[in-house]
DNA sequence: GTGTTCTGACTGGTCTGACCAGTCAGAACA
DNA sequence: TGTTCTGACTGGTCAGACCAGTCAGAACAC
């Protein structure tokens, strides 16, 4: 049973992170925090030791209690510069996170993740065969969704579901040779293979190459990491 | 002028890092403790619940407050505050980052970096050379945010911004061997030396290792990727 | 002599109320 | 208009009381 001052330090972790109370701005006063969670001051002070401990928060005497915690994005507004982010930026963060996703699911697919990413391979080619680019692009955009699933680390998965709507943008970038349409379905064919196996260093090596060529298709610089 | 229960706490972690309180054991009673430290029992339940967060001791009510510095952290269960991110979830997370903050930032470094790099070495060392553990990892955090920053890319560093939280818990996990606090200042400077040449390469080998290292000094084991 | 139950003295947890020291907006004053 | 003072906030510290958990050893039953 976790105590009183526990409690209250998580509650008030979660009110920061939730944005209830941005970077630089001052808690409300300790007197009326331990009346607002009905705690008395001194339980409420162990729960703020604590959060200055985890550098979510900072005292000063006379002032107020600041938080300095990393402020968390406004979920209504565009994420801090992504908005502005450029394809090139985007194709290098991607170049980031999708190699590691494929290795991690490599190394943890099971029978049910095979099966997942053979429908939505099937799904993909069965759209392309009918010509239609719009519904490729969304199993397109359903494939590298579903590898940061099956990466089945939260934060990677989080980053995923976050910049789905940018992927998904980057996907649908106009071809400079429209001809290759099948490309990158047979690219994908390679990186399930080499998850499907369980081989994480070919899974990683499948995706980058398949980043890069994407990259090459929309006439963007793949980044040298 | 840090608060009464902050010297007591630093006073308790010295006491605990320099072996006079092996993990497992308990420390003396907190009437005990405020007696020889005379401050109040108040006073020291808030130098308690600082090193409670920092993961160097555990309360248990009616029996004592007992050493977990130098103990191995169990992988499966969450750090206080990031139910969704076990710490084994939390260094994979990060060992895909990182690396690639690190390339980015060595391929756009310039004088400002260099400065700034350079600044934040420098504090925390002073602050390990004073012994305050609470101060390295904030300095230490700032070192890893600052990379990230450098890297430039909007995606990468909103996401730095956004776990900044749990990247600074990971950070304040007790040592496995509590000699080794000098360990990531050191490594720390190999990272800086390669982003400061302007070493893509051996930033992301040296952040690897940094991050393997930590890794291995909590007893946790490091991702093959 | 052995097993069970109880108890007192510890432990940590929580609270109340009092008071100290720092801060600052606005009143009072020159 | 500029300076000083003050009251009402803020966080920090303390003493003391009491609650709930733990357990070694005493008391008791067989």
């Amino acid at each position: 049973m976790p105590s009183i001052a526990n409690i209250a330090a998580q509650a008030l972790q979660r009110r920061i992170t939730q944005g209830e109370f941005p970077a630089g701005s001052a808690l409300p006063s300790q007197r009326e925090l331990s009346e607002q969670l009905s705690i008395s001051r001194a339980s409420l002070r162990e729960a703020i030791s604590t959060l200055e401990a985890l550098g979510m928060v900072r005292s000063q005497p006379g002032k107020g209690v600041f938080v300095t915690a990393g402020q968390r994005p406004d979920p209504a507004r565009p994420l801090r510069g992504t908005a502005a982010m450029s394809p090139q930026a985007l194709i290098e963060f991607r170049a980031v996170l999708e190699p590691a996703w494929a290795a991690l699911a490599a190394l943890r697919i099971d029978d049910d993740g095979r099966q997942r990413l053979e429908a939505i391979q099937h799904g993909m080619e069965a759209a392309l065969k009918h010509c239609d680019l719009v519904m490729a692009a969304d199993w397109d955009l359903q494939f590298h969704l579903l590898i940061a699933e099956l990466s089945d680390n939260p934060g990677l998965m989080s980053i995923a579901s976050q910049f789905s709507e940018q992927i998904g943008h980057s996907l649908r970038l106009p071809f400079s040779n429209p001809a290759g349409i099948w490309e990158p379905a047979d690219e994908h064919r390679l990186i399930i293979d080499a998850i499907v196996s369980g081989d994480a260093s070919s899974a990683n090596r499948a995706m980058r190459s398949h980043l890069a060529a994407a990259a090459n298709r929309v006439g963007i610089d793949f980044p040298p990491l």
